[in-house]
Parts: structure tokens; sequence; C-alpha cells
DNA sequence: ATTACTAGGTATCGAGTAC
DNA sequence: TGTACTCGATACCTAGTAA
């Protein structure tokens, strides 16, 4: 698992590394014996793959081995980014395709947001786009429970479920969807009984704060 | 470690939570008579504090358990967030005790700015406070080789070292200063040609975008 | 230079049990 | 119920060395 990491640590998670077992040793603080019989381990878990050449050694992780690293991670997003009240996202303001206000005229979903949410949306989603450290929290929600809205059919269309978080936009009480069935994104959608756009006096590229009560 | 990293998903990073060794056991795989050493262990290096009542001992992490946590944190956080050109920060702007300025006005410092970033820096720095998902981004930077500038003594009084990270603010170039003998802070500060405050027209609480260069 | 086998010492684990 | 001791089994690490 250590070694795993160090080896992520010197790029190992893009792309080949050279990396002899005495390197290894040294930096783990074991011996070049034990650190060879690591890498071997490593490769009879296929966390690794290697390419024995004559003279040294060079090895990346396996997409498995990048799971194992990525499940350690959320652990310790989970430790330190859902701190006190909540987990927060920074986020900067852009325009969609205006696509939100369709799904969110929809009958199917106004009821559902109307009885889960206990008030009626705006018509129109504000968009924020994520970036850098905040793009991991965002696959904390993505793992969380949230108030369920259900998928439905309208009219031989069908519409997909969702998840919503209560949260706050620059203080102001909003509401994060994160779809169900979702790729992983830089955009995240908050829908609020007001205009959030108009209400906060936002512009494209302003940069807010989401504070997400889970 | 692993030990050190359940406690905190427990909620022991914060507070006091309830962890028979059985239980303890059992979530890592091992005995309870195992489990009670791995406490015991902790408890050795000072990484965690025991209340051992009657019933059921009560742990939580230590300072020092926090850091060594974070560390490892900011690990995984170099391997899937610091991706190609640098690393995002969000702050939010706060102003300090004046005292940057004071630093700022040395000529021990001002004589390697100028040297060492081609630049002669307005004589003031900007204060952002930094918070969640972000705060362990700083980690990264303090482990990180950035541009040296080195303590002297002048007037019988000694000025320490630090680390510079050339930067953009909101787009606007800058360099952030890291103190070389400092422990973990939610604080970084931020030089320029310029007074970015009335540059890019900020006020105490907005929230700016901050993109170290590594 | 490498990697990795074998042999032997050491730390770690868990069952039993005391408190 | 708890925690934590002793002690035999075992997994792990290192030194020496082969390829």
């Amino acid at each position: 698992m250590d070694t795993l990491k160090h080896i992520a640590l010197l790029g190992g998670a893009d792309a080949y590394v050279a990396l002899s077992s005495r390197e290894l040793g040294r930096a783990l603080g074991v011996s070049q014996q034990s650190a060879s019989q690591r890498i071997l381990e490593l490769l009879e878990a296929d966390l690794i793959v290697r390419d024995l050449a004559v003279r040294k050694q060079r090895v990346r992780l396996s997409p498995k081995g990048v799971e194992v690293l990525r499940r350690e991670h959320a652990d310790y997003r989970r430790i330190f980014e859902l701190g006190e009240g909540g987990l927060h996202v920074h986020g900067t303001v852009t325009s969609g395709l205006g696509e939100g206000a369709f799904y969110m005229k929809q009958r199917g979903y106004k009821e559902q947001f109307r009885r889960k949410l206990g008030f009626e949306p705006y018509e129109g989603t504000l968009n924020l786009r994520v970036s850098g450290a905040d793009l991991s929290t965002l696959d904390i929600l993505r793992e969380e429970d949230g108030i369920l809205i259900e998928g439905f059919s309208d009219g031989g269309r069908t519409f997909g479920g969702a998840k919503c978080f209560l949260a706050t936009v620059n203080g102001a009480d909003a509401c994060v969807i994160v779809p169900l069935r979702t790729h992983h994104t830089d955009n995240i959608e908050l829908i609020a009984r007001a205009h959030l756009r108009s209400k906060l006096g936002l512009a494209d590229g302003d940069l807010v704060d989401v504070q997400v009560r889970i």
C-alpha cells in the first residue's frame, strides 16, 4: 500500500517510471531485498505492471492499482474535507446550454421538488464550473445519499433521476442537483426558490462558495 | 497508520469516539488483542489520546496525529490533483495584522525578491484565509521546493527564510510566500509588483482563485 | 549494474487468560 | 462486558549470494 503510493508519487499513475529495488528500499526505509519482494507482491496482486529490462525495471500502476489508491484518497477526503457543517465547494459561474430550464419545467420534476424540497424552484439552474482541489470533493457528493428525485417518462421521453443536497451559495439557500447516472464532469447545477443569478448579482466567471449540508 | 485513519473516519479527528478494541479489530481485520496493541502503540507515539473509562475507552487524534494524516492526505492530493499546470487554491481576502508590510520593507528581503523574482514587490502582502478542501492543498506547497528566500539578521533581530512560488491571483501575476519555519495554518500571503487589493478591486471576504505554478 | 533466491533472526499476531 | 498481559506460531525483514 505504501509502496503503491510511492510509485504513484513518482508519476507511476500515468506512465512507466524507472525504479530499482535499491532506490525503492531506500525511499521506504527497507532493504533492497524487501523492496524487491514488495514489487513482486504488487505484481502478484495485479496492482502494478512491470517492464523488466536488462538494466533497470520500469513499473507503473495498473487500473486496479489506481483504483485502490483512489479509494484511499476518498477516505482522506472524508476525513478532512467533510468538516464542520458540511462540505465546501468553490465554482465559477458559467452559462450552460440553457438545458437546465428545460428540465426544470417538466411537471415530473416540478412536482417532486415541491413535495420533497418543500418549495417550488425557479425554472432555471445556476451552472458552476469546478476545478482543481474541489473537483475531487464532488466525488464525495456522488457517493453520498441525498434527497432522491425519481426519473420518469413523459411523452415517450425518459427523464433520469437525481439526488439533491441542501446547500447555501454565497449564503443564500439553494439546492445542489446531482444526476444519478452521471459521468465525471466538472459541472454542478444549483436550483433555488429565486433566480440566484440576479438575487446574488452574479455574472459569468464570478467565483462563488457553495456549502453543502450532508 | 491504517488504525489512525480508521479512528479519524469515525470522527476521532475532531472529538472523542467510543471504540472498543474488539470493534477496532473487526474493522481492521485483526484480533482484539492486536487492536489493543495498536491503540497502545498510537498512544506511545502521541498520535492519539485516550479517555479510559470503566466501560469502554474513548479515543481521539492528538494534534500530532492529525498532522500525520494531513501529510498522508497531501500525498494523495499530489497524486490525483496536481495535474497539468499546477495547483488551484481558493481563499477569502482578509486583512492580517499588517505584519506583511513590515517584513516587506526589510532590506534583507527586498534585495532577494528583486534578484530572485525579477521584480520589486509592493510593500505589503495580500492575506488569504483558506478553508476546507484547499487547506490540505497548502501542505503540498509546504513540502514542495520553491524559490528560496534566505533568512538574515538585522539590528539584533533575526528574520526567517521563506519559499516563493510563482502564481496568478484571479489572473494577475503574483507570488505565494511560504515561511520555512511554519506549521499548519490556514493563511497564505501573496506579493506582487502592484497593490493586488486595489488592482483587483478586492475587499475583505471576497473569494479569489490562486493558481500556483509548480 | 541489476533482480531475486535461500537461510536465519526479529517483530508481529492471536489464543488463552488475568484483571 | 471491557483492556491488556504472556507466549507459542508465523509472517516479515535482512544478509549473503547467485544469475
